[in-house]
DNA sequence: TCTGGGGTCCTAGGACCC
DNA sequence: TCTGGGGTCCTAGGACCC
């Protein structure tokens, strides 16, 4: 996603004339479909255990599910009053790992510098001055190579690249630049512009502003007082169609690692919740040893029934890969909390030390 | 809509130091 | 001791994204 901090100029590699941004039509759900072709044309969800009974959301959801107004981040039990005769099936990330790295691998077989963004999108650093065939290229090798359908964004920065896929959804082209910015996104919810969602859009209707043009319009002092020194003046520079040029193939480094589980049932019990603790912990410290990097800081995150979520978090007297110290590091935070209320949710989370 | 799991970045207050 | 200003670190929370 697009952040403050970066860089508006300049680039680790050289300089493309355009950024396409390429995403997979509905593609947990395709690799699912892919697999179990007599799913095809059937309404499909998946997400959680695959037990709409069970508490868990949708992950995605095909398009045939999606005209029952099924859509990711729903509750699985909400899907399934909505459309009762859905196939539901459980998450199977190493499944779409695998299938994702198949996807980019397609995508580095052409000459532009690929940026993966997910396993369902990249953002593509293109020198050409035909964008929209290429374009074309990418849809037919992923769909020959892979079988998956994909839309294409193309944009002069990453911003417009990947609200143009928007446009182009599902199996298209489309292209959104300066030239017809305005026209195509002046007049939509300022929560049309990616980093701006339900929250800023409702705070921004309080200040009376509802729509892009009128957030590109804005007075940066205002919208910082609202919003702090450097997102309210970002949002004003989102507004005009401004946004980061750099597509770089460096790995991704991580800069924390987590893992944390929604019980089925609340717990209370503390004995049971330490139990649990240790168990994430031990995870997040595998995870910590995985990446070869010691972590500086341990934190913890605990859901209480209904839905109230508090962090507790400590820097660590030195950075460590240590299982044992990474566990003990943890619950000395779950300590600090006083556990008044039956738990719904409780999470680890390791930092790796900045730069 | 009774709300997953894994991430990133920004904000703001207080501590602490010079 | 009625009380500045700036810098940095730590911590908790919030917003957003896939």
């Amino acid at each position: 996603m697009p952040t403050p901090s970066a860089g508006a100029t300049g680039s680790t590699e050289s300089t493309p004339d355009w950024i396409l941004h390429v995403d997979l039509d509905q593609f947990i759900a395709a690799v699912e479909i892919a697999r179990h072709p007599e799913l095809r044309g059937l309404p499909v969800v998946v997400g959680g255990a695959g037990d709409p009974a069970q508490r868990g959301v949708v992950a995605t959801a095909s398009y045939e599910a999606r005209e029952f107004g099924v859509h990711s981040g729903m509750p699985l039990r909400t899907a399934a009053r909505r459309c009762p005769d859905a196939v539901f099936l459980a998450s199977d990330p190493p499944a779409y790992e695998e299938v994702s790295e198949r996807v980019m691998a397609v995508l580095r077989e052409f000459p532009v510098v690929v940026e993966v963004a997910g396993w369902d999108e990249a953002f593509l650093g293109a020198r050409t001055a035909d964008p929209e065939s290429l374009a074309r290229a990418v849809r037919r090798a992923v769909a020959e190579r892979t079988g998956l359908s994909c839309a294409v964004g193309i944009g002069d920065n990453k911003h417009t690249a990947k609200l143009a896929t928007g446009f182009a959804k599902p199996g298209g082209v489309s292209r959104l630049t300066r030239a017809n910015w305005t026209e195509v996104m002046g007049q939509r919810a300022p929560d049309a512009l990616w980093g701006v969602g339900a929250k800023t859009r409702r705070k921004l209707a309080d200040l009376g502003i509802t729509t892009v043009a009128a957030l590109a319009a804005a007075d940066p002092g205002e919208l910082a007082r609202a919003f702090g020194p450097t997102l309210g003046p970002y949002y004003r520079v989102l507004a005009h169609g401004a946004g980061d040029r750099d597509v770089t193939a460096t790995p991704y480094v991580p800069k924390s690692r987590s893992r944390e589980t929604t019980f089925q049932h609340n717990v209370s019990d503390t004995t049971e919740l330490g139990h649990h603790l240790d168990g994430l912990a031990a995870r997040v410290a595998a995870d910590v040893v995985a990446e070869g990097r010691p972590a500086a800081r341990v934190a913890v995150k605990v859901r209480f029934a209904p839905f109230v979520t508090h962090t507790r978090s400590v820097t660590l007297p030195a950075p460590t890969s240590d299982a044992a110290e990474l566990t003990r590091a943890a619950r000395r935070v779950f300590d600090r909390f006083t556990v008044d209320r039956p738990v719904r949710l409780l999470g680890v989370r390791a930092e790796f030390p900045a730069e």
